[in-house]
Formats: structure tokens, C-alpha cells, sequence
DNA sequence: TTTTGAGTTGTTCGA
DNA sequence: GTCGAACAACTCAAA
């Protein structure tokens, strides 16, 4: 066996050195490790990212660039890739999977390197449980959350993997400033700036203080006004942290770890129905919803519940929340999209392209796989007929309207406008709208 | 094999 | 004021 040649390590969704198992493979093959990102925005498959998408994968690169040489390049992996191996003589490129339409691209490109005579392999990484693994005694995927919660649980969660000591090898890098990720005419990220620390070192930090003090509130997660939830939601969908080293940070800490560790569970059941249903962003799950009278929306009523006018405290709170931060609260997220969907009856996919250019943690499965749930389209859903009263909601998860308070200070005076729908009246014309969906199950 | 009960996050109505 | 029913339809696991 000759001298090991160089490496390549491709990174996508997992932004981090620890807990990476390819690029522990990697550097267990001997040879220089060249560390590589790809900015990739015209290959079929690759959804383009959201603008506060964007804005934190600049600032995650850049915390990764500070700990590792990191090689940026730009364009289609199937070119990219290869031609970075002839440049860098690699032997062997190795990345952690993805699990969305993106992966047809993997699977070309790994064919296309062994038929060159390069080893190319990939590493499970990015999810606790693969979604092929969690099936049915019948070998079906699960359609229900619970029983596949259960039954990915009777499984070991491996412990998470060390940083390696790596032999860095090296390329020339494209300057990321001169992918024009940030904001520049307006600079909205000043929100994003104070809110939020990317990258592997911010991440850590994050889930350290949820370990230690943040998960003995968990149990108020409900309530808006108070810090009480994870936040670590746009590290996970960056890989600045894998899930394996949540789950192990957290497990039997306290009484509240299940709870918490459910929502992972989301993460994974919504990972594997986009890796079932890679146009899950564009496409109804029950497909008797094609049948939904959505109407066509009015772009004044669009624009006002975008950005936080509709004259409902608590969703215009939600969303200059997330217009400000870039993120918002779990429980406000499903109201603000409840009244969408339900009460102004706009299709979800407006809804969902909204929040896919306005959050942080903006996530492939999890945010359609999300809306789909609010709308009833999705697996395990919430059902039509369960439309939220947002003012019911803010009376019982934000009492003292603390967090209405801190987003919305002019609600109550005069200045805050009328709401924009009658809550009573568009909530019974919403079920009666849910009726074409009922006719289209019988149809069937 | 068949049956039965339970299943992330709710609201309204009428007794 | 409280409480159960209704609002649908279907999947899965346990008995």
C-alpha cells in the first residue's frame, strides 16, 4: 500500500468538527484531510436557502474557517467535486448523509468518483435513526408519531465521536465574503446579530446552559413570555451539533428530558417523510387536500400578517418575532399558521416559503413537514376541524401578556388596528371549506 | 386473526 | 361554572 492520499471531506448540513464520522474516516485513512463547503445553488434538488438561511451560514462558515482550513467553492457538486479531487490528487471523499432531494445528487456523484477509481463513501451522521431502519413489523414506514417514537427508542443511540486529530490538508478557497450571504441594502440582520451566536463554539454553549439550567423549565415550554425552550433548533439544522450529542447532554438529566427529546423525535419523523416524499415543500401528504378550496390571497391581508398587522396580538407578536430574530416561538408558530391556513384559508406552501426565508432554523423536512401538520395535510396531523383561537391561546400561554407586551407595545391603544378577520365567522367558513376534503376521502 | 383503544400542541356548545 | 360530546378518519400496537 502506497504513502495515503489526500481526503477530500465534503461538509453540507454538519457545520462541526466533533461528532463528524466522516471526517474521522478520514483521517483514520491517514492522508491529509481538505475540509471542503460548496455553495451549490443550481443542481436539481437543492431547495436555495432563505434569506436568514443565508445570513447563518455565513456566519457559521466563517466560525468553521477560524477552527479548520476550509476550502469554499462554488457551483454543481457533480463538477465541483470532482475536479477538486484531480486538483488536490484525493484518493477518497467522504460526507455525512442528507436525507432530501439533495441526495439523488450524492448518489450520482458517488457513482461517478468509484467509476473513476476513487473511493467515495458516506457516513450516517445527521439523524439518531435513518429513516429506512424505523419501520413496521409489516416493513412499512411509520404514519403515526407515537408508535415510531417507541419503536426507534428500543434502539442504543451511539455516543458521540471525539475531534480527531487531523493532518489538515489544503486548496485554494473562494473568499466568502464574495458570496454576498449577508443583508447588505437594507442590513435587517441587526436582530439576527444580537440574538444569536452560529457556529460549533455558540453551539455548544447553548447546549451546556440548556443542559445544566434550561431543562428545569422545560416543563413552561409552552409559554411564550418565558425562556424555556432549546433554542438550539438552528444548530441542529446546520450540524453544528449533531443530534447524538444532544440526546447524550441531555438524557436522564431530569424529569423533563423525555419531553424535550421528543421534539428530536419530530426532527426524525419529519426527516423521514421528506425522505419518502422529496417535493413534501410543494405537495400535500393526504392528497385528498388537493381538493381544498384555498383562496387566492389578498396581498394587503398577505402583507399585514408577514409582518405582524393583523390586529391579533398574539400572532403579530409571532411574527415580528420571527421578522426581528429570526426565529419564534414553537407554540406562536402553530397559531400564526393556524390563522393563516385556517381562518384567511391561503394554501400552507405561501405560509411555508415565508417562514423558509425568514427563520434561522429553517429546515428542509421540518418546516413543510410542520405546516403540512397545521393544515392537516401531513402524517399524524392535526386535524381540520382543530382550529386555534389565538385569543383563547394568549389568555392561557401568555396571561400576562408579557410576551404579547414585548413585541406588540401598542396593542390595546389606539394605534393597533382592528383585527383583520372575524375569528368566529372565518372558523366556521373554514370547516365548511374542510367539507371538499371529506368529499374527496369518499371519492377515492 | 380479530378487536379494541389510543393517538403532540383545540374549541365550542349545550346539558 | 363545569363537563362531556362533537368535530373525521385512519394507523398501529396490544390484547
Amino acid at each position: 500500500m502506497t504513502a495515503a492520499s489526500p481526503t477530500l471531506v465534503w461538509l453540507r448540513d454538519d457545520l462541526r468538527l466533533a461528532d463528524n464520522p466522516a471526517l474521522v474516516a478520514a483521517t483514520e485513512r491517514g492522508g491529509p484531510v481538505v475540509l471542503v463547503y460548496l455553495l451549490d445553488e443550481v443542481s436539481r434538488g437543492i431547495r436555495p436557502l432563505g434569506g436568514a438561511s443565508r445570513w447563518w451560514l455565513h456566519q457559521s462558515l466563517s466560525a468553521l474557517a477560524e477552527t479548520a482550513p476550509l476550502v469554499l467553492r462554488r457551483g454543481p457538486a457533480e463538477e465541483v467535486i470532482p475536479a477538486l479531487v484531480a486538483e488536490t490528487d484525493a484518493g477518497a471523499v467522504f460526507w455525512n448523509r442528507r436525507y432530501g432531494a439533495s441526495r439523488t445528487i450524492d448518489a450520482a456523484l458517488k457513482q461517478r468518483l468509484r467509476d473513476d477509481g476513487v473511493e467515495a463513501t458516506s457516513f450516517h451522521a445527521n439523524l439518531l435513526f435513518e429513516p429506512w431502519t424505523v419501520t413496521t413489523a409489516q416493513g412499512e414506514p411509520y404514519r403515526v408519531f407515537t408508535p415510531f417514537w417507541r419503536a426507534a427508542l428500543e434502539r442504543p443511540v451511539r455516543a458521540p465521536l471525539p475531534v480527531p486529530a487531523v493532518r489538515w490538508g489544503h486548496a485554494a478557497s473562494e473568499r466568502l465574503d464574495d458570496w454576498a450571504l449577508l443583508p447588505t441594502r437594507p442590513d435587517w440582520a441587526a436582530g439576527l446579530r444580537e440574538t444569536w451566536m452560529p457556529g460549533e463554539h455558540g453551539a455548544h454553549d447553548r447546549l451546556e446552559a440548556f443542559a445544566e439550567r434550561g431543562l428545569a423549565d422545560y416543563h413552561r415550554r409552552d409559554e411564550p413570555g418565558v425562556e424555556a425552550t432549546s433554542r438550539l433548533s438552528a444548530h441542529l439544522r446546520f450540524g453544528e451539533l449533531s443530534p447524538f450529542q444532544v440526546w447524550h447532554a441531555v438524557e436522564g438529566r431530569h424529569a423533563n428530558a423525555d419531553k424535550f427529546l421528543s421534539e428530536l423525535g419530530w426532527r426524525e419523523f419529519n426527516a423521514g417523510i421528506l425522505f419518502r416524499l422529496p417535493d413534501l415543500a410543494t405537495t400535500n401528504v393526504k392528497r385528498q387536500y388537493d381538493a381544498f378550496p384555498w383562496v387566492e390571497p389578498d396581498p394587503t391581508v398577505l402583507d399585514a400578517w408577514r409582518h405582524g398587522r393583523t390586529g391579533i396580538p398574539l400572532v403579530d407578536a409571532g411574527m415580528r418575532e420571527l421578522w426581528h430574530t429570526g426565529t419564534m416561538h414553537n407554540r406562536v408558530r402553530m397559531v400564526a399558521a393556524s390563522l393563516l391556513v385556517k381562518n384567511l384559508l391561503v394554501h400552507w406552501r405561501i405560509g411555508e416559503q415565508w417562514f423558509w426565508d425568514t427563520l434561522v432554523d429553517a429546515d428542509e423536512a421540518s418546516n413543510p413537514g410542520n405546516w403540512q401538520w397545521v393544515a392537516g395535510s401531513g402524517l399524524d396531523a392535526a386535524p381540520y376541524f382543530r382550529v386555534f383561537n389565538p385569543v383563547l391561546q394568549a389568555a392561557r400561554f401568555d396571561p400576562d401578556g408579557e410576551y404579547v407586551r414585548r413585541w406588540v407595545p401598542e396593542s390595546g391603544t389606539p394605534d393597533y388596528p382592528e383585527p383583520i378577520v372575524d375569528l368566529g365567522a372565518s372558523r366556521t367558513a373554514a370547516l365548511a371549506a374542510y367539507e371538499r376534503v371529506k368529499a374527496a376521502v369518499d371519492r377515492r
